[in-house]
DNA sequence: TTGAAAGCGATACCAG
DNA sequence: CTGGTATCGCTTTCAA
């Protein structure tokens, strides 16, 4: 079933089948009738494949995310999702789970698909893959992390400032020992640019960094609760939790009610992401709001000019903005100055 | 940047360039270094597309869920993935947005793109569908949920007679007053199978089906969590509340802690999907645990079977279990009998 | 408005 | 072991 099949049938040429198909105006009113008819009475369905191969344009755009069972992600990727298809094209979505190794091959095979555009998470990278798309003409967005190098365009939100914005925040409500849980930061430049926001806001305000209370784990909440309880039943624990992620939060969350360490009384916390949930749990949870499908539009918009019209991608900084709900409180401690 | 213009540069056929590509073995060892060496000189990444098309096969499978940003498909999403990526096979994904509209679209373009199988969510949707992908030969499955049709293989667990399993679990608890909140059942037939498992078990022993106990909601945890509260606060509420889904039992949980409704004493809950929060939250969240990442790779396993070795997809019943903890209790005022 | 024919880039069969 | 070549299914000039 081909449309040269087609042709024979309809006692036409291929080329008037194909314009029938894509550009029906261009036949004849009669003629296209005929052949939309046969098309729905066999189920015809063209090859993409073909068509893509003569036109140059496979349609496709691919998006290698971390992971995807993180909410926060899976946001993104659905908005993506819905603005390609709503511009008529797919997604090829993959998980690099974490590895660069992984990350490679996936680009690679995004390369050999000839996708018109690419959508990477984090900057981080050996230089050869961005040369490769470079070479092979392929479009592609840093989301996630902003690169420090202008010729990497990413739309993305500041982490580093992000971060600054909420340990200032308990360093003015006058917290002194803050602890930090966040991402493995080996493995994770967006972790990695919030470690070092907070370490350099504590050293900024004067504050002894101490290793002890920072904590790099996997983003499961398990290991984040327990992660958690190990924080605040130190000897000395911290008066207020950053948690560089909105699963480790909650995690944290409720490790704090199961020990009966009250939020925010006993101890402050501040997640980041501003998941839906955060605004249901109580006390709800101070966040960071990160504006993931704002992020995936405007990058899925960017590919699709890009792919479309040729419009080269440029960088773009999407706001953050801190959330404070009932989980962030003054030290008790402390003589309190809220500036 | 061909096989044609590599094989000039190396003074061998085309043919010669992709053997050493792809049956290396097959290659004069001298001949094979010189080749490799120009490849990864020059950067050379083959047009996918194009082996696909003389090979017949595109390596590509279709995914079509309703959404991703539900943590249970992002699992199932990921399990998937990591299943086909292992296998060589790239994963298109597409969210139908639970509508039926868009998901026909779907099957189209997925059809088009010559996938080698497709992955569906729930079985019902309009025969044509169906038979557009037997026409094209593509083998696919159904999943979370079992169609009654023997026609339409799918890999999944029995939604009836898990929700089945939860509702009869509170009823042996001594409720009688027993709500549900549950997905959209028009839209969503395994929302629409548990429904009826709940209607059907509690007409089975004879509590009277009260529909203003029961609300059908997207899932969204603060939506739920309202309708948590509006079924709590009615003047005779119900004594526990059957969630078909983990993130409106968390919405629920949550409003009751707002209304200082006391989970378990005052009202029992059980959710379904046993996402990984459950076992975190206070108290842990009793709920059907559905074994998504199990079913994902049972179903990529399938499929991959059917593109590599012609094997047709046989259904298969994945099993769920029910995960007792903290949320559920024997009812307070009633004649309390275990069974 | 319609048709003929030249690709698009790799694969694989068949010779040599 | 290597080369020539038909082929996959459609799009797109260019003519008629």
């Amino acid at each position: 079933m081909t449309i040269r099949w087609l042709a024979r049938h309809a006692g036409v040429s291929v080329a008037t089948i194909s314009r029938a198909l894509r550009h029906p105006d261009r036949v004849a009113p009669e003629t296209r009738e005929r052949i939309l008819k046969l098309v729905s009475r066999y189920q015809f369905v063209p090859d993409g494949r073909a068509a893509t191969f003569s036109s140059r344009r496979t349609g496709l755009v691919g998006l290698v995310v971390p992971t995807i069972s993180n909410s926060i992600y899976a946001e993104f990727t659905e908005a993506i999702q819905n603005r390609l298809q709503a511009a008529g094209l797919s997604l090829l979505i993959a998980n690099a789970n974490y590895s660069a190794e992984i990350e490679a091959g996936i680009i690679r095979k995004l390369i050999e698909s000839r996708v018109e555009g690419v959508i990477l998470t984090g900057y981080k990278r050996d230089a050869a893959l961005y040369n490769l798309l470079r070479h092979y003409r392929i479009p592609f967005v840093v989301t996630w992390s902003t690169s420090p190098e202008p010729a990497i365009p990413s739309i993305s939100f500041d982490n580093y400032a992000a971060a600054t914005e909420a340990v200032e925040m308990l360093i003015s409500l006058g917290h002194r020992r803050i602890g930090l849980i966040c991402g493995v930061t080996d493995i994770n430049d967006r972790a990695a640019q919030r470690f070092d926001a907070y370490r350099s806001a504590l050293l900024r305000h004067k504050i002894r960094f101490e290793p002890e209370l920072v904590s790099e784990q996997p983003f499961e909440i398990e290991v984040s609760a327990e992660a958690a309880t190990r924080l605040v039943t130190r000897k000395n624990p911290p008066t207020a939790l950053f948690c560089a992620n909105d699963i480790q939060a909650l995690g944290a969350l409720f490790a704090c009610q199961r020990l009966n360490v009250r939020v925010p009384e006993d101890i402050s916390l501040i997640g980041f992401d501003d998941l839906p949930i955060t605004r249901v749990v109580n006390p709800p949870l101070s966040s960071v709001h990160v504006p993931a499908k704002l992020m995936g539009q405007a990058a899925a918009d960017a590919l699709i000019d890009a792919a479309r019209n040729g419009i080269p991608v440029t960088g773009q900084t999407v706001g953050t903005e801190l959330m404070m709900r009932g989980s962030t409180a003054p030290a008790a401690s402390a003589n309190t100055k809220i500036r």
